[in-house]
DNA sequence: TAGATTGTTAATCGATTAACAATC
DNA sequence: TAGATTGTTAATCGATTAACAATC
């Protein structure tokens, strides 16, 4: 549209795969259109804010009518990466990678675990699910071999920087950081930290003050 | 300090755990203190926040000096609640519910999962870790029995709205909700949200942008 | 004292919400 | 037409950052 990219912020990036997920499902019930409105109340907002969302694809709503439905997801899909394969090594192979590996067709849209690899020995031909795991000194060959540029961290937090410096050392160029540790990187390499923890708290901070009123 | 709840915003409430956490490693050195400048340094941010963020404890550092590690380590835990025992039972014993359950010693620190329960029909004596599952038709009589406000919620996202309708009857307080679901519950309820899609949205978006720099 | 740090107050920045014209 | 909706622009709100006085 415009050969300056907008600049797009975070929390709006946060709400579209969210509007995404609800978009599917509208038109699961076989419905062509949605209107903002409509969105805003099933995502409990404002239905400025869900307008001004879902501007960033490009896409423009009619009036009176709102959003075709196949038009807005497919450039959802495509505004946020989730149509192409994008390829990554899971590094730790514990409970968390585990599950990561199981949930990411239904809930981790737009990310391909390719293979894993652990930090401990690994026993020729382990799997989880249909992933192969692999010993950690074959990160080195793999990364350039497939290019591979996204990492998803879940080594025990003590080991995770040692590990990073290694990622960042093969060329990993982002690192979705599942540990609760803070990495330190160079500024050519993108870390996405997801600290379950954080979320904990806040429960815990809405759940005390609730009591109390 | 004051009859009136400084009301604290999300973003310092999220920054708290990391704080923490980094103040519990730095502890394990053996020092007494540290300085706001240097925590900000570790955590990327600005010294005035850490400043700001730090005073809802009610902590007072001193000038030169900074903060007294063990007075302000327990002032963290007390506030955010770490140091009681939240209990909480999971719902849903798929590798979410797994992975959550062997990480919540480390990890997810304010909060004790007693027991799990799933959907499906479930073999007695079944466990992950030390922690039994139940088959969910004993969850009406168990959450009143031990007087557990907090569910943790695993279940596929299709089956989410109805097992929340269920907890909410059930008379549980808060959900802490891994699905991409979003969930529809009465005022008196929390719901935290946890949707990991998000931050591959934000970390795809990031990796894209700096590409094409 | 000089310099570093806390902690408060003010300025800035950015995101959300409100208002409203345009449109069908 | 009347009414609902988009989409832009302005107002508000709140969080972060900057400035600075107080202190040791």
């Amino acid at each position: 549209m415009s050969l300056f990219k907008k600049k797009i912020s975070e929390p709006t990036l946060r709400r579209l795969p969210v509007y995404l997920n609800l978009l599917r499902r509208i038109q699961q019930e076989g419905r062509p259109t949605v209107s903002a409105p409509e969105i805003a109340k099933q995502v409990n907002q404002d239905a400025s804010q869900v307008i001004k969302d879902l501007s960033v694809t490009g896409i423009k709503g009619k009036t009176r009518v709102g959003y075709h439905l196949p038009e807005l997801i497919e450039a959802l899909e495509q505004f946020l990466g989730f149509n192409r394969t994008n390829e990554a090594f899971l590094v730790g192979t514990g409970p968390m990678g585990k599950a990561l590996v199981f949930l990411q067709k239904k809930q981790l849209q737009g990310l391909k675990i390719v293979a894993a690899f652990d930090l401990r020995p690994v026993k020729s031909g382990n799997s989880i699910g249909h992933i192969n795991i692999h010993d950690f000194k074959y990160l080195e060959e793999l990364i350039p071999k497939l290019n591979i540029r996204i990492a998803v961290l879940t080594v025990p937090s003590e080991l995770a920087q040692k590990t990073t410096d290694s990622l960042v050392g093969f060329g990993i160029r982002a690192i979705w950081n599942l540990s609760s540790a803070i990495l330190d990187v160079p500024d050519h390499v993108i870390v996405q930290n997801t600290p379950l923890v954080d979320d904990i708290s806040v429960l815990l901070h809405k759940l005390r003050n609730h009591d109390s009123e």
